[in-house]
DNA sequence: TTCCAATATTAGAATAGCTCTAAAATTCGT
DNA sequence: ACGAATTTTAGAGCTATTCTAATATTGGAA
């Protein structure tokens, strides 16, 4: 994908090793993983023990410097998101798949609510059906 | 506002004490109340010790009737909504405050994503400011 | 280079939100 | 009024996340 090193440079994150195989995992990933996740699927890669703390601190980390993505669902934990564009997202109600959909095909949401709303932003969560592999 | 015991009965909910009380309390707040808020303002209203697990069995018990709806926000807990009308939300981010948003007015949001998703529905949280008192 | 300060990482405790469990209380049909 | 079904309860348990305080690492200044 892109080396990690200038990925984190680039978002005034110093890049540790735990910080680059942690963001690697999500650049990598196109399923949105959990913080458990990527705790699971990046422990091994590293010569230390890896604490949850570490993944939990990086994730937020990165979401600060913009790097990542933090998406929530209806319920249940965090999920993390490597695609920063403006996007809204797509879950397949039957497989729990989570697809980015981008912002310009919602375009037609015009944040005209009326007179009593300033809107900053605003996401759109989908729910249905995905004919999609992945 | 409306008959508690009628309202529990249309959506074939038994009307006991505390479903009473709880529903009641979330019929008349326009503030999308939390479990425990709803759990603190009903607890002295009760003539026995009310107990959390009761609040929580009843909120899930009136979602799955259809008699409320639970949100979620961007974190944080579930909260609960007595508009089971088709609708939206939008969050003040200054004060926090959560507004209701009629799905008309977001109607031009059509469910044409592309080939590949079949939409069964939608949710859209908006973030801003707000004029509007509550 | 070596010392110090700043930063990063760690294990585990703590917290929040919610569900589960098993016992007690209540309700309902006979 | 009796037993079965349902509801409620207190508290244990679970999941996701943050906090804490100690340890490890890093990066200058001398």
């Amino acid at each position: 994908m892109e080396n990690m090193e200038k990925f984190l440079q680039k978002h005034n994150v110093k890049p540790t090793p735990q910080r680059m195989v942690i963001a690697q995992f999500v650049v990598n990933s196109k399923s949105h993983p959990t913080a458990d996740q990527i705790f699971q699927g990046v422990a091994e890669q590293l010569p230390v023990a890896l604490s949850r703390a570490t993944v939990y601190n990086t994730l937020n980390t990165l979401v600060q410097a913009g790097a990542l993505k933090e998406v929530y669902l209806e319920s249940g934990p965090a999920r993390y998101d490597a695609n920063i564009n403006d996007h809204h997202h797509f879950i397949d109600v039957k497989t729990g798949k989570v697809f980015d959909i981008d912002a310009d095909k919602v375009k037609a949401l015009a944040p005209e609510l009326g007179a009593g709303f300033k809107v900053h932003h605003y996401s759109v969560t989908f729910f249905g059906e995905s004919k999609a592999a992945d």
